[in-house]
DNA sequence: AATAGCATTGCAAATGTTTTCATAAAATTG
DNA sequence: CAATTTTATGAAAACATTTGCAATGCTATT
């Protein structure tokens, strides 16, 4: 049935089905308007050749691509792959296929990947977070093709952006514990340069903390590497001392993991001695044990939500307009967090 | 600098550099071909224009798309992710974007994604595991593009390919608890439908039992989808009776995860009243509390190696033979498996 | 000084498809 | 049955680029 001769254009469907290849771009693309016995002859001779349409083709004409640009900075961590997946689901029903790249948290980096997307002629482009290199935004704006900003909402955005407000989601944080109520906090956050969402979180839990007149000693503010080992050695030193607190905020659900093995090391039980809470809800922290407590991002509905902007933007290719859509965080209490009346044990 | 006129080609910049379209090509396709003085002037145009070439004009000259197919079952599944960001990095060290595409463990599926992968006349294309339809591996046939086939080692393989061997793997994780001295061996593995990694673990496993004169009662064998959650349900009904086993071989390392949950439920201490042994060597598996013990299949060096292939059966296109490569599983011993010697408590 | 050789550049054809316009055939209307 | 509308199809231009070939001007050789 397959042919294996070398170039199976569209002419070579014409000639096999004794039309012209108008008809058959036709038969293709606006099957209405051919006769149903000439397309059934046409249908025939693509399945004879084993034609497959070349969309490079189609691009010249000014079609879209069908391609969509996807930029993250590393797709090795659960939280983005999670969205890459719904990102893709969600475009992927709507026909297009994703070119991904990533930059590996090097702004620079990222400049020259877009490039190359854009030489592919991608008809959208979705970025991570709301920091780019200003050349990146620039490039964006003179090609005029339309972007979303993934994972951050920020009402100033310069970009279009559907995500979460992490500051809020700090904020969410802060308030169960003080709800539950923890006086003595501490917590445990990574290096916040160049990484604007931690450093949103922390404002959120800082801002909540001081509102409620609490005070935070250095020794129970510790930085760690999104990493379990990295935060369990952080976590040892914050918690190993004689005077450790009741509750901690996590920068997010890795380091929380890292605070909980630290705990279980030092013999310190959870929640009845410490409560931790995470942030992001990451695949597995609601299964594990103890199931973590925690703010969720919810990255499912966020990259739905992008990628039905970037079709949606697509569509009408007139409006260029900046959007911004927040999905709003959501407390996850589970089985780390507890209220104070409930404090066991030797402190 | 830039220009925001709607269409920037290359006779735009050839204009602007008061040269051919011709010249302008060359000037960055094979720049040794032009005076440097003329380059020059050249390279100015572009950067005043912002011109971006466009690679679906190439790609219809015959030239390569630069653009490489990867269809993964999903990628929110973190050993999946950890496969796709290295094969991205090696193939990215080449020049070449990825297209990537999902067909949830639905191989009717990935056959239409692989069709639409070829439209875009992707130069390569790579694909997870062994098992694919019929269709599919007809149409890479006929269309006579490199492939790949990254995850599993097969020594019969159809299509060229480069992983590990996964009846080995079942086979080490076997014989590391023999070794320590287990003779009362249980299992817990996912449902071998449709799934040729799960039942060439499983097959290592019960041969290697087998060969040392072990029988598992049927109480002993569970079988648990890839989730922390349902594996610790079907942990709990095996471990919770009387009679339990003194090791327990998981299907793989979010399998040993539920594993471990289930067995801290019932008060079971791990390793000294139960040694528990994974397979795949998750991201975090080694930093978790208690640490896993498992056999690595290494996902980095198993895409690296994928991708080098991939780019070099581009490079010479005359060759199209299947070439295998076996990337080795190694065993890790943690902290979830100790020798029977050390075997404590009250059974 | 004439000629051969080389470096540099431009012209134009070719790539695979879509779409506009034109035309032919068929169907509808009075 | 003639006139008109509708339907179905083909011819050809357009899209952005690359490349073989030819032309130009220059350098080196005799």
């Amino acid at each position: 049935m397959k042919n294996q001769s070398y170039k199976v254009d569209i002419i070579t469907v014409a000639q096999v089905a004794r039309v012209s290849a108008a008809t058959v771009s036709r038969s293709i693309n606006h099957p209405e308007q051919v006769n149903p016995a000439t397309r059934k002859r046409v249908e025939n001779a693509i399945r004879k050749t084993g034609y497959i349409r070349n969309r490079a083709a189609q691009v010249m004409h000014g079609r879209r691509s069908a391609t969509l640009g996807l930029i993250v900075p590393t797709i090795n961590y659960s939280i983005f792959a999670e969205l890459v997946q719904s990102f893709n689901d969600t475009v992927a029903a709507h026909g297009f296929a994703l070119l991904l790249a990533t930059h590996d948290y090097n702004l620079k980096n990222e400049y020259h990947v877009l490039r190359k997307l854009l030489e592919h002629r991608v008809d959208g482009v979705a970025l991570i977070g709301l920091e780019h290199s200003e050349d990146a935004f620039n490039l964006l704006e003179s090609q005029n093709v339309p972007t979303i900003s993934i994972w951050n909402f920020d009402p100033d955005s310069r970009i279009s952006c559907v995500g979460s407000d992490n500051f809020e989601a700090g904020s969410v944080a802060a308030d169960h514990l003080l709800t539950l109520g923890h006086r003595k906090i501490g917590y445990v956050f990574p290096p916040t340069e160049g990484n604007d969402r931690a450093r949103n979180r922390i404002g959120g839990v800082r801002q909540t903390l001081a509102d409620a007149n609490i005070t935070v000693p250095q020794s129970w503010q510790a930085e760690s590497l999104y990493s379990i080992a990295a935060s369990r050695k952080a976590c040892l030193a914050l918690l190993g001392s004689g005077n450790r607190p009741t509750a901690l905020i996590c920068g997010n659900d890795t380091i929380a993991h890292g605070a909980i093995s630290a705990a279980m090391e030092l013999g310190i039980s959870i929640p009845s001695q410490l409560s931790i809470i995470g942030i992001g809800d990451f695949a597995g922290s609601g299964e594990m044990f103890p199931s973590l407590s925690t703010v969720r991002i919810p990255a499912k509905t966020i990259g739905e939500r992008a990628g039905d902007y970037l079709v949606n933007s697509i569509g009408n290719s007139g409006s260029r307009t900046v959007e911004r859509l927040k999905i709003a965080v959501e407390l996850q209490q589970r089985a780390t967090t507890d209220t104070i009346k409930n404090l066991k044990g030797p402190i």
